[in-house]
DNA sequence: CTGAAAGCGCTTACAG
DNA sequence: CTGAAAGCGCTTACAG
């Protein structure tokens, strides 16, 4: 059994592909009511779905947005991909994701491949990634907007951002406030640029109190692996610290547990804090004291901003967000 | 600019565009060593990025495929999404991802979408639908494979399923070989079909012993949110429980911390099981003792199973996977 | 060795 | 009020 096609439908109303297309389109044409609704009753009863590929090929538009990101499975990136997916429904918008990994040659290879399936926009909520992939959507004229992704000249692109720096320096008083003095920074992969920018939330801070020392930076991933990892080399390394800054959730919550199967009380014999509040931070106990970022509302207005830019145009524009301090139960 | 097309290669190396199609996708075809070189090189130049809407239009084919799901954000989803990805990957299809939140309509919207699209099959990770879905997808010719979707004739279609059954039983004997009497258990949304399998398997158990009792059965949501206040209400109902089987880890997770923070020790005051070994019931503390299904390899099973029905249009295959009873902390 | 032509299923000026 | 025709950018027989 063939797919019915616009073609069936005019054949058996009897009029043209053109006028069944503007009908069911629902543009403001002339049609008498009576083929109006033949042509309606006849798409039904052949259960007729449109070719949308076909559609696309002809208008240029697939309503449909690419959304590259280092790994779904990660609780961060499937709350924002939540987020975005929400709202792009909304507009009539669907969407394919993309995990890169955090890989450069994978970034290059989903871009195009995006082009090639011709959407209308991309959201990087990838921190990583050369100028390369940049110039490549210029040169394709493809709308994208960047989360969190720090560039060079930033008022040239579309993004949303957390000001990540200050949620940092929020957590470094809070626990300087705490009477904590020998606080440990767990960064992410130092090639990520927002991995930087909280350092240097925690270098800004605990210079500014001349209490900063290098012995109290360590390497970390943002997986919980990696901070059940690094907690691990943390109490192995004999560093005396009273609390651990991890530089997201994912890892503090790997640290914990290392920390509480050691026999560690928490917060009384040391104080953790993680970064982003994703959803799971509240459903452990105790539940994790973190800076919070507004990941869903980040995630909405990403997608906001790149649909109005693909619909209008709109000059290039960024959007902060102030990250804020969840107090709960780990200071 | 324009974007650059078959047509700019051919015309700048003086071909037709037949030949320009045929040497890039390379086709076996008689073309002289130096026209090749130069329709390569004059892509590269040209920055040639195939439209793969058009290639699609005439080869009815996307190389994409549909996942219908829940939610992403939802880790066992997120988990199994991530499979299918890496596998679908690997063999040069992309995947476009529906969240249902397990509602009917979304789902036949979804799908009547992704057939406009033209996927080339899609996978269904959600229990619900009405045989209505299932309609559609035959009318349309196109291949799907359920996952843990239980149907009458389940013979007839390709399905993944994981012995839900089975599972809980094992669980349940684990618990009475620890010497528990009065275990609860937590049912998923009672309208998805792995929600019953898995209830099954606890009444069987516990009727064969003739210790089943109504008053133990509660019926939660599978979040951690429902397994918050599902907890709360069996702590409330004054029933009295020596361990509670979740029906899934996400409702486990939120018992735990409810019992942690009321103050008992798990598993000295009660035993805790789950269901799903999702990746973070390994990472709190105390571990999560669960039933485990093989999650990223059923994923990948499914996303073979689909390949090579579309590609080979194979006879229909049900695979099954045995669940087995990971050993942690909790019981 | 290579090209002309038809076709995939739509949409969109244009014409009457 | 409605239709004929061109075009979107590919692929694929077919022909020579």
């Amino acid at each position: 059994m063939r797919k019915t096609t616009l073609k069936d439908i005019a054949e058996a109303v009897g009029v043209s592909k053109a006028t069944v297309s503007m009908v069911l389109n629902n543009k403001e044409i002339n049609v008498s009511e009576s083929t109006r609704e033949k042509i309606f009753n006849s798409a039904k009863e052949l259960n007729y779905i449109p070719n949308s590929v076909a559609r696309s090929l002809s208008t240029k538009k697939t309503e449909t947005i690419g959304i590259i990101l280092p790994d779904i499975e990660n609780p961060f990136f499937s709350e924002i991909a939540r987020a975005i997916e929400d709202v792009a429904n909304k507009f009539n918008y669907n969407v394919i994701f993309c995990n890169t990994d955090n890989k450069n040659d994978k970034e290059e290879q989903y871009i195009k491949l995006l082009i090639s399936k011709l959407v209308d926009g991309m959201i990087f909520l990838t921190g990583v990634g050369k100028e390369e992939s940049i110039n490549i959507l210029k040169n394709n004229n493809v709308p994208f907007v960047l989360v969190d992704r720090y560039m060079e000249n930033v008022e040239e692109f579309n993004g949303v951002y957390c000001l990540n720096e200050e949620g940092v320096e929020q957590g470094v008083d809070y626990l300087l406030q705490n009477g904590k003095k020998r606080i440990a920074f767990v960064t992410g992969p130092m090639e990520l640029s927002v991995s930087k920018k909280r350092l240097d939330g925690y270098k800004k801070s605990m210079t500014k109190r001349n209490i900063y020392k290098d012995e109290l930076i360590f390497e970390g991933d943002f997986t919980t692996e990696g901070g059940i990892k690094v907690t691990q080399s943390i109490l192995k390394s004999k560093v005396s610290v009273d609390a651990i800054f991890y530089g997201n959730d994912a890892m503090a919550l790997g640290g914990m547990k290392v920390l509480l199967r050691k026999g560690y009380n928490i917060p009384e014999d040391i104080s953790i804090i993680g970064f982003d509040n994703i959803r799971i931070s509240s459903f452990v106990q105790p539940e994790l004291t973190t800076i919070g970022q507004p990941i869903y509302h980040m995630g909405k207005e990403a997608c906001k901003l790149l649909i109005n830019t693909i619909e209008h145009k709109d000059e290039k524009k960024q959007i902060y967000f102030k990250p804020e301090l969840i107090i709960r139960d780990t200071v």
